[in-house]
DNA sequence: TTGCATACTTACTAGTAAGTAAATATCTTT
DNA sequence: AAAGATATTTACTTACTAGTAAGTATGCAA
């Protein structure tokens, strides 16, 4: 892959987890990295197929840290899965499912379908963390673990989202109670 | 306020929290209620004063609710407050401040700012009603007020959001979640 | 019934959006 | 050095965007 496709997409996805996926054009995208528009369109004939692929990338990477994780404890993949959005908040960012999601009717067929399939992944993910948290006596909680595992991804991705909107540290207050409810 | 006005409004409201505030124009608004599009700027003149008068009267409905519920236990509060959400789960729409605030950077400041003074006032309610809850012994839980009111309120928020995502119903996980962590 | 406010329409502007075709440059391999 | 693939520009189209200026219809009050 070549360095301006990489640059495209890193920018391309900074952009939708910032303002949006429909609140950015390929004059945002080929403005700071000097090309022109049509030089991103070569790399991306559809905006699309752009946004496609940024899905399909973050979605690897989950899967990606899902097999490098594998042998750890279910609370060290906890702690590392919210070390995760920890990160995004250090860099201002939402979480691509928060900022493409809450837009979910306006996008585009492809992007709709990658899209749910990284959430489930994830979901079906978690929900094994708590379980395999829970049979080994790692985690204590009166729940199912799928119920759990849910109010877990939603607390943590809308954490990001309001963080912006109340300007306050709301990531931090969501870990706390995850962990205290563990 | 005039019928047309109003219809406006809550046409606007609904293309917000499907497809959020950068996928609509004036034209899906004049289009289906059979106006031309100088008349929604009769009404209002820029697309961002309309913005700002749907997070404001969005706004004033909590503040009513707020009052109405003034003398209710804290459980029944908690209960009403969640059937709110779950209202907007049975119209498939996502709540304002999560279809607006995962795009908070591209919104204009006159909605940024009312976006965020509205959702600190619900904020500071819920965590009113957690507290109110504890010392009438109605609630029982670890974490400071505060840290709970937080994750309540990011869990329901993007279950509205993971519920189109997902295709599934995170939504009725998260209430179990929340009401079992009381 | 005149006059004014409200609620529009008609007709337009200036700017931006995504997307394309064809030409050109650059790098790679033989 | 020739040929082919890759990357990019130039120049353009079509469609839509928010927004405005000026005119028109309608109701209401003095």
């Amino acid at each position: 892959m070549s360095d301006k496709r990489i640059e495209i997409l890193d920018l391309a996805e900074k952009l939708i987890r910032t303002k949006g996926y429909n609140a950015f054009s390929y004059k945002d995208v080929s403005g700071p990295l000097q090309i022109k528009n049509a030089a991103v369109h070569y790399h991306f004939q559809k905006k699309s197929d752009l946004g496609e692929e940024i899905i399909l990338r973050t979605r690897k990477k989950f899967q990606k840290k899902y097999e490098e994780w594998g042998q750890k404890s279910p609370s060290e993949k906890l702690n590392n899965f919210i070390a995760l959005y920890e990160q995004n908040q250090s860099f201002n960012l939402v979480c691509l499912v928060g900022a493409l999601g809450s837009s979910y009717e306006s996008l585009p067929e492809n992007m709709q379908i990658s899209l749910t399939e990284m959430s489930k992944e994830i979901r079906i993910w978690m929900k094994e963390i708590l379980s395999e948290g829970l049979t080994k006596n790692e985690f204590s909680f009166n729940e199912k673990p799928n119920e759990k595992a849910d109010l877990i991804i939603a607390s943590l991705l809308s954490s990001l989202i309001l963080d912006k909107v109340t300007q306050d540290n709301i990531f931090k207050s969501v870990k706390v109670s995850i962990l205290k409810g563990l």
